[in-house]
DNA sequence: ATTAGGG
DNA sequence: CCCTAAT
């Protein structure tokens, strides 16, 4: 292990009785089953306030760990505070900040002599060559950000963090083992007597967004990062092996089969959460991973390097139950970054101390803003907002919104409205063209039977549903002519 | 802040 | 989902 040492090896035995269940295990077992407790930012105060956190700090590190010393753990590192500002609002000002952050999964020793005053630079490196990419759009897209995030707050409670546990130790990571971390050290991993080594450079974590009183402490913002984090990894957690950025669902196949034994620097996992409820077969489609550029060098070694990512937490068909974690919340990304197998160019013009790097042409535009991470409706939610449409009809959106989604943070009355929007569509096609989890044909006509009672020219806004199912679009053209 | 629609 | 003109 060098500096970064933050690999997590997994050994797989390739036999040809052995299938990818048994990789996925494996990885389930070094990296998920870990409670994280503790969350250390390098502040020196534990009163947060805008000068604690002085904007040229685009490299504040964050380290989450368990109490188990020789356990795993992760650094977050806190590339960039993307924005900070303040304003005020219902006679508080409340601090908002949205930063990006990397985690990378490493052994747990050595993070003590943490010096704040020499991260800078080595953090402004990292963050270059495995962020740029993703963030020129990030950043197009910053604009809206804010305005999003209003919504967000219309119909949750209050943003007070609570002071509820304690410990806030702090033992933060070098700088320079958290840089290292991001280059990707080819390692010669034999391929002996049919067993392939696997190493899990990182994980990383999708953007968090955390909001909360300027007023709160330190203390109750690692809380609520660590919240945050562990709203995407605390969770049941599956892990899902990517192939050449596609995704392998057939777990019975083994690896030879897949190539994973092979020098396949495109294999990749990445964590999912598990949907309890609905999704009986598989999980509601994750974002797509076209985030997966070709690799472009051709390293021809018996080495296989993982592009581990975390993907969003999809709170998705968990509905509003899982709802809970609003007080952080989080919105992640859905492109992962990848720290890729991609040979890092290592930086020659050591930019050095260059404290605010991504500047110029970026900060013109910038800020926030990152395209909300898609959540897919699931059948409860359809349900709910037919429901809703059902008795209030398609021109109250905001009182769909109170009336069944009051809870969902997620969901906005705009979402709302254009989920309707799609669902008329939806129901509107033959089945063979419906993508996603297929929604029930009772509800699609449900859907339809709503969209033509609350039509326009029908006369009374009535209450309940009566109208008979609809069952073609033939049908639906019927009832329009029919008026 | 909401609606209503196009992108 | 995002972006916005119009309320």
């Amino acid at each position: 292990m060098d500096t970064n040492g933050a690999e997590v090896q997994i050994d797989a035995v390739e036999k040809p009785s052995e299938d990818l269940t048994e990789v996925k295990s494996c990885v389930n077992k070094r990296v998920l089953n870990k409670s994280y407790n503790s969350v250390h930012l390098p502040f020196y105060s534990d009163h947060v306030s805008s000068a604690c956190i002085p904007r040229h700090r685009n490299n504040v590190k964050m380290g989450i760990r368990d109490d188990d010393e020789n356990s795993y753990s992760f650094n977050h590192n806190v590339t960039k505070i993307r924005a900070f500002r303040l304003h005020s609002r219902a006679g508080y000002r409340r601090i908002r900040k949205i930063f990006t952050t990397t985690k990378h999964w490493k052994s747990a020793p050595k993070l003590k002599d943490y010096d704040p005053s020499n991260n800078t630079s080595l953090g402004v490196k990292s963050f270059d060559h495995n962020r740029k990419s993703i963030y020129m759009r990030k950043r197009s897209q910053a604009e809206s950000a804010s305005k999003r995030r209003k919504l967000f707050h219309h119909s949750s409670k209050p943003d007070y963090v609570q002071e509820t546990s304690s410990e806030s130790i702090s033992n933060l990571p070098k700088a320079k083992a958290v840089t290292s971390s991001f280059i990707n050290h080819k390692r010669s991993f034999q391929s002996k007597d049919g067993h392939v080594t696997l190493s899990i450079k990182s994980f990383n974590v999708p953007e968090l967004y955390i909001e909360m009183p300027e007023t709160s402490t330190v203390g109750s913002l690692k809380r609520t990062v660590m919240e945050a984090v562990t709203a995407i990894l605390g969770g049941e957690l599956h892990v899902g092996v990517l192939l050449q950025g596609k995704k392998i669902r057939d777990d019975s196949i083994t690896l030879k089969q897949t190539g994973i034994s092979l020098n396949s620097d495109t294999l990749g996992f990445m964590l999912e959460p598990s949907f309890p409820q609905d999704s009986q077969k598989e999980p509601p489609l994750l974002p797509p991973y076209d985030n997966h550029e070709p690799l472009s060098s051709s390293l021809a070694s018996p080495i296989i390097n993982l592009d581990c990512s975390v993907d969003p937490p999809l709170a998705t068909s968990l509905d509003h139950q899982l709802e809970n974690n609003q007080e952080s919340k989080i919105a992640s990304t859905e492109e992962i970054v990848d720290t890729k197998a991609i040979v890092p160019v290592e930086p020659l013009n050591a930019e050095a101390l260059s404290i605010v790097p991504l500047n110029h042409n970026a900060s013109k535009r910038s800020e926030l803003s990152q395209r909300r991470t898609r959540r897919p409706f699931s059948v409860s939610e359809v349900e709910a907002l037919v429901e809703a449409v059902e008795t209030l009809g398609t021109g109250r959106w905001r009182d769909v919104k109170n009336r069944a989604f009051d809870d969902a943070n997620h969901r906005t009355y705009v979402d709302l409205k254009d989920k309707w929007k799609t669902l008329v569509h939806t129901a509107s096609i033959s089945p063979q063209q419906r993508r996603g989890e297929p929604v029930p044909q009772d509800l699609l006509d449900r859907v339809l039977a709503a969209h033509s009672m609350w039509s326009p020219h029908q006369s009374k806004p009535h209450g309940k549903h009566q109208t008979e199912p609809v069952q073609t679009p033939a049908f639906k053209v019927c009832l329009e002519f029919e008026r």
